[in-house]
DNA sequence: CGAAGCTTTGATAGTGGTCAAGCCATGTGG
DNA sequence: CCACATGGCTTGACCACTATCAAAGCTTCG
């Protein structure tokens, strides 16, 4: 495969310029390939000492499950991301890790990410890069969750999305494919399933979005923006940042 | 001042066992030393090349504003706390920082960090830790305002503050100073200000918690804990994690 | 073919928002 | 020293958004 076309490269490409040295360094990054089957958890919250993962295919979600049974999605990965970066470097995991569709993932050992990042700086500019636009991801969908209703959150969250795949190849402004259900939508957003699914209707019929069949369709893409108060800088990624 | 009583130093102290150099280093990471008035912006959106600091007294909020006005409240930091480390490092600010009551904090030169950094690495695990802890907050606010009703995700958030507090030496397990507004605190909590006030009504003839005259006194920690599904390993501090 | 999971829709109810008004404390100016 | 303005707190009335409960249709899959 070619690396430039791996979801990570892509990705990383997007915020630096890469150098053929650097695309190779970034291959050498990969451990051993995994996969991990749909539903099953890969971690669960108080587990220790997991590994990092690159994910190449597949979606997952990291949530949190209250007293009651309720269960809050903190964010979904998608193929390009890291997962679990954080928790490797400073704690056992807070949080859960569940695939939502059949997934591979290439395990990254604190070591050889530490040896390419002396080496080679500029990927640890792009990671760190990467990181703290994830972070800056899990803000805005605080911000969401306590300001925007539901037609609001479901339209920004359609949109962010849309972008975030269109960064990795797996996507258009126009739209992409979706696997993930009403249910996880739900838990994602903070609202009831029944709601989601009224949502999504609203969101047809006014012909702004059609989600169905595991596909999203953005119809109108400038009302759907206007009406989630979305950042359209997320959008705009032509080429690299850092040249 | 004794460097240890500094609430940085109290609260990295909490996660690494300081020895005495490594408490001076801390001291000659503090830059100059500078005072915000309260209610005055001190980064704005947007707003690129601003410096890193260290909140020695005073409380702010970081916030974002919504196309139709409305506010969301990120997060609180309170004194010991870093201030825009992260958008120093990659990005310009993606959010707002206010002061809610007149600040002291000590600009915290980019330099300087990685030069104690280098020198001192057990200081870098405590700083990266404190991050990461900053980080899982955010996490739970998230989930709170996701999943947990305005009773819980109150509860909550007096006890997390109160947990935060009694880490830098400012509060204890009955009660602490909290100088917000119920105004800041709906807009935190994803709430409306007078809904905040039913609940904290509500709380204070359960006898659980009052929240009064800049006051906050917990009556019944068991019963708060339990009500807002609180995780109690943040109470837990008795000592350093790591000797 | 039956089971299981996802989607869809209706009916009903509750949580929390909005609007409006009054109260209290503080601070400022006359 | 009083009058007034300001900002925060408190309460009531009303209503909207979203949850919950229930049931039915659709797919997928063994």
């Amino acid at each position: 495969m070619d690396a430039l076309h791996s979801p990570f490269a892509r990705k990383l490409g997007a915020f630096v310029a890469l150098s053929e040295k650097e695309v190779s360094a970034l291959d050498r990054m990969h451990g051993r390939r995994k996969v991990f089957p749909a539903g099953k958890d890969m971690v669960h919250q108080g587990q220790t000492d997991q590994a990092a993962y690159i994910l190449a295919s597949g979606w997952v979600c990291s949530y949190k499950i209250l007293a009651d049974g309720a269960r809050q999605i903190v964010d979904f990965q998608i193929p390009g991301d890291f997962l679990g970066l954080r928790s490797v470097l400073f704690r056992t995991s807070d949080h859960n890790i569940e695939p939502v569709t059949k997934v591979e993932a290439s395990e990254v050992l604190v070591s050889d990410l530490l040896e390419t990042f002396s080496e080679t700086p500029r990927l640890a500019t792009a990671v760190l890069w990467a990181a703290s636009r994830d972070e800056a991801m899990v803000v805005e969908h605080l911000v969401s969750i306590g300001r925007r209703d539901a037609k609001e959150r479901t339209a920004h969250f359609l949109l962010e999305l849309g972008a975030r795949l269109k960064l990795v190849g797996l996507g258009a402004t126009s739209g992409y494919a979706c696997p993930l259900s009403q249910y996880l939508l739900a838990d994602a957003l903070g609202l009831s399933a029944v709601h989601i699914n009224r949502v999504l209707r609203e969101l047809r019929e006014h012909g702004l979005v059609t989600f169905q069949h595991g596909q999203v369709e953005i119809h109108d893409l400038d009302g759907l923006v206007e009406l989630a108060d979305f950042d359209k800088t997320y959008l705009d990624h032509d080429g690299p940042l850092l040249k």
